[in-house]
DNA sequence: CACAGACTTGGATCCATTCCATTTCTTGAA
DNA sequence: TTCAAGAAATGGAATGGATCCAAGTCTGTG
C-alpha cells in the first residue's frame, strides 16, 4: 500500500521509524502550516489542535522530527531558532533586519554571484551571508566524530 | 600627517569616532592576530596585552567597533558569536561540524552554484547555508526602522 | 497484553548576552 | 595644566533560550 501519491502525516514518521502520537502530527502540521515558526510559536499551534503540550515536549519532537529530516532548523543569528517543514531542496532565506521576517528562496545555483537571490521576494537585500559547512581537514581524517 | 600606507590601530579607532584606550587597541589587535575568536578567547588575548579587562568591557568594546565598522560579527548556529578582523570584503566561512573551526573563503562570484566555494580550504562540504540579509517589502516601505 | 518509547510536571542549570548604577578615564577646551 | 563633559569601564545582577534531570503516567506498537 502506502499510496505513493501523497503520504499523511502519520505515514511520513512511521516511514522514518518514529512513533505517530497526537502530539507529533500536531507538531509537523503546525510547522508546515506555519511561516517559520520559533518553538514558542510551535507550541501554541499545537495546543490549538490537541489541547495541550508541555514545552519539553515540543522541544523533544523537535529534535526527533529535525534528526529524522522531517523538518529543518534555522537559526538567523540575532534569533532564536524557527523551524520549517521545507526539507530536501536546498534553499535558502531572506532575513528582514528589521522584523525579523524570514523568507524562503531557491538557491541560485547555475548563475549570478551567490550575491544575488534567484527571486528577491521584494526584499531589499544589501548582504548575503553563507556559511559551508562540512568536515575541516583534521576532522574529516579523523575516524570518529569527536566533539 | 596620518601616512596614507598603514595607519595604526589608534589611528584606525580615531579615524571612526571611537576614543582611542589600551584596551579597544589591544581588542582589536587580539581579534585580528586571532582566528575568529569568541568572546572568551578576545577577552583573554586583550587581558595577556593590558593586563585586566572585564567581559563587559569586552562586550561593550566588540559592540562598539562592530558598529563602526572595524569588526565583524559571525554568529554560526549553534555556537557563541565570533568575531574577525577582516571587513570590507565580502568574504564567506567554512565551519567544521564536528570541531567549530571556521575558515575564510572568497565569494565564488561569478561562477558555479552558490554551493561551490571559491576555494574549500581541504574542508569537505555538505552544505551552503546562505542568508540573504535585508528588509522585506513591508520593512523597506516603511519610514524608520522600527524593530 | 506488555514494553519501549513518548509525555508530563517541576524543577535545576547552563550559557551568552544585556542591563544597571557607580566609578574611572580620555579628550578637547579654557 | 587644569577641568568638566561625556564616553568607557566596572562589578553585580538579571534575562532568555535552551537543555537536562528524575519520577511517574500514558500510549503506540509488536
Amino acid at each position: 500500500m502506502t499510496a505513493p501519491g501523497k503520504p499523511s502525516t502519520a505515514e511520513e514518521l512511521r516511514g522514518v521509524g518514529l512513533r505517530v502520537t497526537a502530539a507529533r502530527v500536531a507538531l509537523l502540521d503546525t510547522v508546515r502550516e506555519g511561516d517559520h515558526l520559533g518553538v514558542e510559536a510551535i507550541a501554541a499551534g499545537v495546543r490549538d489542535r490537541v489541547g495541550h503540550i508541555s514545552l519539553q515536549a515540543v522541544y523533544e519532537a523537535l529534535h526527533a522530527l529535525t534528526a529524522a529530516g522531517l523538518l529543518r532548523r534555522i537559526e538567523p543569528p540575532g534569533s532564536p531558532a524557527r523551524f520549517e517543514g521545507r526539507v530536501g531542496d536546498n534553499h535558502h532565506h531572506l532575513v528582514c533586519r528589521s522584523c525579523g521576517t524570514v523568507a524562503d528562496v531557491d538557491c541560485a545555483v547555475g548563475h549570478a554571484p551567490c550575491l544575488t537571490a534567484s527571486d528577491n521576494r521584494g526584499f531589499s537585500v544589501d548582504e548575503a551571508e553563507v556559511i559551508y559547512w562540512g568536515l575541516c581537514p583534521a576532522c574529516s581524517s579523523t575516524p570518529d566524530d569527536r566533539l
